[in-house]
DNA sequence: ATTTTTTTGTAGCGACCACTAAAATAACCC
DNA sequence: GGGTTATTTTAGTGGTCGCTACAAAAAAAT
């Protein structure tokens, strides 16, 4: 199973490709932030007006979730892609530092993690209400695997590492350049073998 | 000279005190960040009307300006406040992310720090502003501070707290506890006495 | 060709945004 | 009291927000 294209279109076909239009509102979203990008800049950006946007995605909130999906399933995730590559527990969280250093800083008007600062000071409680879920999740999938290697520290371990890359991902909205955030993130690297030998 | 009052207040009294008003204005900002606080509450909060509003501060931004300037000169200033009880370099450092870890998790409803993460996503360009001038002066100040104990990694160090710092604000208005907050503080500590000393 | 289904474009909804014109009010001066 | 000055209240401004009613359009089914 690889094409799950609808069988049976009827009615009038779709004039623009729902994918792509996810695609660009990650982009935007992950630019500015969610309460700061309006519907009527996505459906500029997307191509599409806003009936159309409505019946394709719901609400603002219903692109953002699935925007947040698509990015959280996409080489953003640091965590995913840094256990890809397999090693030790000391040797994916360094890499998943690392790769977050180079990921983060300002690239064409986009800086930082999504699921981390898209949501920040939203005023919308749908948004906000995403975002925590995807945080949390995130947040258990990483204390979990460092529990694999260090089961008496994982908590503690778990939370030094989520603080510093949400360190990096808002220094790095701020405009922190990639060789501060790569010392930055050798320097954690260093903490976390450090903490996480100490019986 | 205490009393700054004005001298000679002709024409009709001020029904409101300003300072007092700033200081609420920095509990609303602070809890929800510029964008998601309108003129609308801030008037009503401050039981005063958009034209009192706009005599006494100008706009919203001048209001927020009034905040922040307020804040970073308080014991929410937690460079200065470590630094106030002096000590080396490294006693202060511990004892500014002490004092962060101590401040920045959630209490009625105010959580981080105001400066750090106040206008986070902001779609104003003049709060954006505002707090940029503030993140600039306040880690230069600290960049020098450092300096003086440690020269050659002045840079370097300085990044180390920021990002932190940076991380430890965002973290806690995600809602992470005081006391993951002051493991991080107690690690990142640690990290700081490590990175000084190598050569 | 007609019907059915879905998406489209046009136009606009009420709610809220930051902000203000105008006149009444309350203090000072003489 | 009359004049001056600054702040008050009342009542809005135009603009943008997320979202939608409605009917035309474009496909498949009959």
């Amino acid at each position: 199973m690889v094409a799950t294209k609808k069988l049976d279109p009827r009615g009038r076909p779709r004039s623009f490709d729902v994918e792509e239009a996810v695609h660009k509102a990650v982009r935007l979203f992950h630019s500015r932030g969610y309460d700061a990008v309006g519907v009527a800049e996505l459906g500029a950006e997307l191509g599409i007006k806003p009936p159309s946007f409505y019946a394709a995605f719901g609400s603002k909130a219903g692109l953002f979730e699935r925007a947040v999906e698509h990015y959280s399933t996409s080489d953003a995730n640091v965590f995913g892609r840094a256990k890809a590559l397999g090693g030790t527990v000391n040797e994916v969280i360094e890499r998943m530092l690392l790769v977050a250093a180079e990921i983060y800083p300002e690239h064409d008007g986009v800086a930082g993690c999504l699921v981390l600062d898209g949501a920040r000071n939203s005023a919308d409680p749908e948004a906000r209400a995403i975002i925590a879920s995807y945080k949390k999740a995130s947040r258990t999938a990483l204390r979990d695997f460092i529990a694999t290697g260090h089961p008496a520290k994982a908590e503690t371990l778990a939370d030094l590492i989520v603080i510093a890359l949400e360190g990096m991902s808002g220094s790095a909205r701020d405009g922190a350049s990639a060789a501060a955030l790569k010392s930055f993130a050798e320097a954690i690297g260093r903490a976390f073998l450090r903490e996480a030998k100490q019986s």
